[in-house]
Order: C-alpha cells, then sequence, then structure tokens
DNA sequence: GTGGTCTAGACCACT
DNA sequence: GTGGTCTAGACCACC
C-alpha cells in the first residue's frame, strides 16, 4: 500500500491520508481484517507527524473502516465494511450537490458527468 | 435569490456562499448579466462580515463567473459561463475521487451511484 | 460554572472535563445556547493545555451536545440534547452492568442500589 | 466458568478479565473457596499473556476477592465477600455519577434509569 | 513495541 | 480572537 501525499494541498494531510486508505479498502488492495502500518512507522515511513496519522486512524476506526487495537496496532475491519446509511447518504449528497452544480454551470450535460462519475468508479474498482 | 447559510456547518461561510451563487448560476434563477447585491447590501441582508462577502465574489470572480464593476456593481458574467476546461475537470475529479471510494467501500454499485448523481442532477437543473 | 479536575485521577484530564460539562448540562448550570470558554481561557483557567480541551469539546461535539462554530466559539447545543438511542444505551449497559455486578458481589440489595442510584440522581438535578 | 473477551473493546483486557470473574462470583456461578486456574492455565486457556493474568488476579486479591496461594493456586476467598466499605462506596460513586448524569441529560426520568439497573441486577443475580 | 495521553509552541483560515 | 492543523518530544498502560 503506497500512499501519496501532496504537502501544498488545500487539503489537511490527515484527510488525504484518509482518503488514501478508504480508497485502498474500496480498491480491494486493503483486504479486511489486514494489517495497517503502526502510527509510528507510518508516520515515519512517509514523513510526518505520529499524531497527524493517529488523527487519520482514529477517524476511519469512527466510521468502523478500521479497527484499533492497543497492543496489536491497526487492521482493516475484519467483519468488512459498514453499509450505506442515513448518515452517509446526507454527508455524501452534501459533498456531491455543489460539484455537480459547478458541472451544470459550466455546461456539462448528464451523460457526460455520469460518464466521468462512471469512469472514477471503474478507476477506483479495477 | 434566497441564500440560505448555515452557520452550525463545519463548511466556512464564504464558501456556502459560493455554492449558493454557483447553484443559483446552475438552476437558472441566477440569469447572465442579471445583477447582484453589492459587498455591502449582501453582507448585511444575510448578517455576515464584508470581509466574507468579498471573499467569495473575489472566488467566482477569479472564475469568472461573475464580474465585479467598482461602479456598477457585481453582475452575474453576461458572456455565459466559461466551458469545460482542464483545470475544472482536474478539481472536480479530485472532489469526486474520495466521494466515491467511500461509497464503493460501503457497497454502493455503479447504478445506485449514478441513479444519486442524476437526481441530484435534475433537482438542480428543475 | 466551575470545573474541578483531579491531576492525580487514573481518569484522562479530557474525560474529566467532559464529565464535568456533562454534569454542568444535566443539572442545568449550562443551558442550551449558553457560550462555554475558548479553548484557550478554558485551558489557560484551568491550567492543562488547549489541546486536551480540544479534544474534550470535540469528543461532546460528536455525541452532539455541543456545537462548535470555528470563529465564535463553543456553545451548549441550542436544540436541546439528543434523546436516549441505541448506541447510548448499549454504552451506558456496558458501563453499569460491572458496578452493579460488584455490588452485588459485596452484598448490596437491590433496594440498596437503587437507593444510591436515587440518591445521586437527585443530587445532580437540585 | 467461561470467559469471553473482546479483543477490540477499549476496556484493556486485564479489566474484562477481572470483571468477568466479580460477575462470576456475583452471579453465583463462582462460590467462595472454588479455584479458579492458575495464572499459566488460565492465560493459555483464553489465549493471552501470562502478565495480563496475573494483573487480574493480583487486583482481585488486593480487594481481598481472591486469594493467591504459592502452591495451592487461586481460590475464591473462602471466607466469602468483603462488605461494603467506605472505599468501596467512594469508587461506586464516581464510577456511577457521570453514567447518570449523561442519561438526565438525555431526558431518561429517574423511574426509566431505576428500571435499567433492576434488569442489570436480575440479569447478574439469575 | 503498541496506542493513549499530555504538553508546548507554531502557523493558518476564518470572521 | 477563534478553532484547525501540524510538529516535536515525553511518559504511561498494556501485552
Amino acid at each position: 500500500m503506497i500512499i501519496e501525499l501532496d504537502m501544498q494541498s488545500e487539503l489537511p494531510i490527515y484527510t488525504q491520508l484518509i482518503n488514501q486508505i478508504i480508497e485502498g479498502i474500496a480498491s480491494g488492495k486493503l483486504l479486511p481484517g489486514e494489517a495497517l502500518p503502526s502510527v509510528r512507522s507510518m508516520a515515519s515511513d512517509i514523513g510526518i507527524n505520529l499524531h497527524t496519522v493517529n488523527k487519520a486512524y482514529n477517524q476511519l476506526k469512527q466510521e468502523d473502516y478500521i479497527h484499533v487495537h492497543r497492543q496489536k496496532g491497526v487492521v482493516v475491519n475484519p467483519n468488512g465494511m459498514p453499509e450505506v446509511d442515513e448518515h452517509f447518504t446526507a454527508r455524501q449528497l452534501q459533498q456531491l450537490r455543489p460539484v455537480i452544480a459547478e458541472a451544470i454551470l459550466r455546461g456539462m450535460s448528464q451523460d457526460e458527468l455520469i460518464d466521468m462519475v462512471e469512469s472514477i468508479y471503474k478507476d477506483i474498482k479495477a
């Protein structure tokens, strides 16, 4: 699992880290039950502070995507991922809406937009 | 054009303002050439700081969605909206990708995701 | 609102802080909509680090007990408190069970235990 | 006596072990004078570290719930359990208070709370 | 060696 | 001035 961070990005590092791990799980590169690097090794691997890694891990734990054992370290939730729920749908809608609005504003047709979504979907899943 | 802000939201107010105006244009509620309230009146209307409105307007101007004249005030770009360009596509991809990844992780099928996008698209356009 | 912390306690400081604030709300000493001290002033008031206060505030925010505005500071949730839900009941059960077990082991009768609970209940509410 | 540990839990394993044994005694499944598995066999039975079992036993011994003989092994205190004392009441109060406060905050009535306590009491005793 | 907690000090975004 | 983020370094509990 290779993590790529953009230190110049406006996105907080811990958010980028969360996104990368989520994508890793979504794409199947990280399997349920699989171990993730310890906060310390992950931090030194990618050259950031361990607290930043910790924050990312904690947020992922909160969503029940990973489990954090005090001693054994961190693993992808072995029982698989939580389903779509109300809370998630609301968040998703809130994130999607402005992006779609701006696409419409710039004249993208519904089909073009769907093509884009499909291509990203396939790209991640592949 | 009614602006609705959620002061509880973690989204910065200026971002919410930008989103609302973009959606206004996308939905046709704001037409090219149409005037927007001045920084001052917008600020007092919705009870926020001048700087906040200013920041939103400046960002919209930078994307060429609106024109700001020192005298004539603020108007939706009368020449219509800019097309989809490389810069926009890149930004869109960066925003869409994590949302789609998380949807996959939670087991949404491509069709379910597209349904969601379609329904938002139609909701804005309507 | 006076906060009392025991720096010797085995309970983490941020947990004690959370408990105190919860009790403040439960007892009516803190009312919905009422402002809490900023992380910085709270931290310096009680002589701890601002990150520790931050952690407590964030956890309270997570449970929807308080709202954190980026600029305006922190307020008790003006819409009132969330109801009892499944998640809370489970947590409560998990905390209560060992305490009650040990009470039984030491020979407390059900009535004695209930008396104790009642007296604490009244003490907080008063 | 079956011990069930949740390795995912944020409760330390030794604490879970203590709780289980206390509940075993409280419920009458473990009787005064009854033998408990040796540190070694307990550890290998449930697949945890020796030190962890040791720590649990030591803490139980300190509360005078069990006796640890170098040769004869570990037994539930044959003289019966210690009564409620000041130290215990103080500890109990400290644990109960935050739970009750949060229950009040979420709008539980005193009767609802007592019902919950009663049902747990009966569940353990049964 | 693992994560959890706490401190300290810095810079930034937002209003 | 507010919270958000990041870094750095330390000690502790657990196993």
